[in-house]
DNA sequence: TAATCTGGCCAC
DNA sequence: AAACGTGGCCAGATTA
């Protein structure tokens, strides 16, 4: 059974729309201000599959008014998915854009649209029964409808758990943040500028490199002073200046970092991203191609290890930190039916399994070489390492390499459970046409072989990267699922943070041993979900602790 | 002055 | 040692 559920014409009121498996309608009504909360409620015993227009612009109203909901279609997200697939057909696969296709409308933070205000957009006023129709029809014809509807339906519940992250917020505490700043810092500058451990390092940049007005916050400046000083460099990183002796390289790479520091994650963003003792970010749920999320404003994909001292559970709470090791090749093990890469992955430790196995010589190695079948790397130590993994799991690095070789055909890639890559771009395809003209030019030969070659390294990594993005998503789900029927509302294990590959769960301390529990169950039930009977383990790093920054990556 | 590009670095 | 995949975000530099 499907609720669709919208916005109705009164602020706070509601439409619910009773749709049956087949997309027939059973009921439209519509629910008072009042009676909404309770409505939804009582609808939610019944276990529906809640169907949103896009859950980021209503669900967040839902949570505010202490509603959680079990299962739900996201009628934006799905029909992304379904478009461009490559395992579906029909009326929505071809038809021309719409506004079920147009992306997401900036958030408004003025206040005067909120609340009511989706209920005036767009999107609202598209039909979202005859979407969800088209959708049940599309899914209905699929090459595999099992995989879709997995695919869909783990999708939808990330972007509830999208939504209950952002609400609940991860733990972050000011004090310790501040602190940490002060004391690598100096004392925050009252009128703005440089702290004063910094402006020392900047002097004594200056002094080292005889170049007394040098901002060394401007990469052209910097180089020019190093190079009047005699360093032969190309750059400014600090990977080609780690390893030079010269006076000015210590204090240069401590103000690299401190300044990185300073800018990301400093007072400015202290101010700006922590309220009430929490972080709060903006997921956005396939924000990246290959479905997994990306983030809007705050850096929440990138918490530098610098800063993670200041996550630090409540009291009487703690942390259930949890990661997947080596997700990608295992990923691609099972997707190959590789049981060799399978084995060697049955240890908790996938890369060193294949030292085990005979493969490469250390661990260090394995990992290169894997790194560099995943990416599509052409030279250097992975490339010359890679041969070996292709003569001892021919079946696992054969699928990626057949994913390059799709994209630099133009073809498009489907992970496991039916996510396509987009198609490459018509100046992609007249570039190829052109360098295959008789009369190309040597430039545009070396041009177009170069852009084919970067198109086949993207979906190479696109079958990785996307499928192991779904198993994640059904790992989150199933996550979720156990933790709903954990403890009582108030005091219950929820999530504040996914990375990817990496969880965080702020959990009541007497629960935090279950939780641990919980999460591995639920990395099994997601590779059973994706890959059924095929022996693939999915192990996790596991850490309980009340800092995160103590946990093991 | 605002928008866009560049170099650099953080995360997985 | 990076190259080689996906991102976000900053300050400075350049362009409109």
């Amino acid at each position: 059974m499907f609720v669709v559920i919208e916005p109705g014409s009164e602020p706070g009121s509601l439409r619910l729309v009773d749709v049956d498996e087949t997309g027939g309608v059973l009921a439209d009504t519509m629910v008072e201000r009042e009676d909404a909360s309770s409505a939804v409620q009582i609808r939610e015993t019944e276990s529906p599959r809640w169907v949103f227009a896009r859950t980021s612009e209503l669900y967040p109203q839902l949570l505010a008014r202490g509603i959680r909901l079990g299962r739900s279609h996201d009628l934006a997200l799905c029909r992304v998915i379904l478009r461009r697939s490559t395992t579906t057909s029909g009326p929505l696969h071809d038809a021309p854009l719409d506004e079920w296709d147009a992306p997401r409308e900036a958030p408004r933070d003025d206040g005067l649209l909120s609340g009511l205000g989706v209920a005036g957009s767009m999107r609202d006023r598209a039909d979202a029964v005859a979407e969800l129709q088209r959708q049940l029809a599309t899914i209905q014809g699929a090459t595999s409808p099992w995989r879709l509807r997995r695919l869909l339906a783990a999708e939808s519940c990330g972007a509830m758990i999208a939504c209950e992250i952002h609400a609940d917020g991860l733990p972050w505490r000011r004090d310790v943040h501040n602190r940490l700043l002060t004391e690598a810092l100096g004392p925050r500058p009252v009128f703005g500028g440089r702290p004063a451990t910094l402006e020392q390092l900047a002097n004594s940049i200056r002094a080292a490199l005889a170049a007394p007005a040098l901002n060394p916050d401007s990469p052209a400046e910097l180089l020019r002073a190093l190079r009047a000083a005699g360093l032969s460099v190309n750059s400014t990183s600090k990977w080609e200046l780690r390893g030079i002796e010269h006076p000015v390289i210590e204090p240069l790479l401590r103000y690299k970092s401190l300044s990185r520091l300073m800018t990301a994650n400093g007072w400015a963003w202290l101010d700006e991203w922590v309220h009430d003792g929490r972080f709060r970010p903006d997921y956005i749920v396939a924000g990246v191609v290959t479905g997994r999320w990306a983030t809007d404003g705050g850096g929440a994909l990138q918490l530098p290890k610098q800063v993670r001292p200041a996550v630090i559970a409540d009291d009487g709470w703690t942390f259930v930190v949890a990661d997947a090791a080596q997700l990608e090749p295992r990923i691609v093990a099972a997707m190959a039916g590789d049981v060799r890469m399978a084995e060697a992955g049955h240890s908790k430790d996938l890369y060193q399994g294949l030292v085990d196995a005979g493969t490469v010589d250390t661990r260090a190695h394995a990992k290169v070489a894997m790194l560099g079948a995943l990416y599509g790397s052409t030279t250097g130590e992975s490339a010359r390492l890679m041969p070996r993994l292709m003569r001892d799991y021919p079946r696992a690095t054969g699928l990626v390499e057949a994913a390059a070789r799709a994209g630099e055909r133009g073809e498009q890639v489907t992970t496991w459970l039916g996510r396509s890559s987009p198609p490459p771009a018509d100046s992609w395809r007249a570039m190829m046409r052109a360098a295959a003209q008789v009369s190309a030019t040597p430039a545009q030969e070396r041009a177009a072989r170069s852009a084919r070659r970067e198109w086949g390294r993207f979906t190479r990594n696109f079958v990785a990267q996307g499928t192991a993005a779904e198993w994640a998503l059904c790992w989150l789900a199933e996550l979720r699922h156990r933790l709903r029927s954990m403890g009582e509302a108030s005091s219950r294990p929820h999530l504040v943070y996914f990375l990817h590959d990496e969880v965080i769960i702020h959990t009541p301390t007497e629960h935090a041993d279950e939780t641990a529990a919980a999460v591995q169950k639920a990395a099994d039930a997601a590779g059973r979900g994706l890959f059924g009977d095929f022996p693939i383990d999915f192990p996790l790093g596991v850490t309980i602790t009340r800092s995160y920054a103590e946990a093991k990556p």
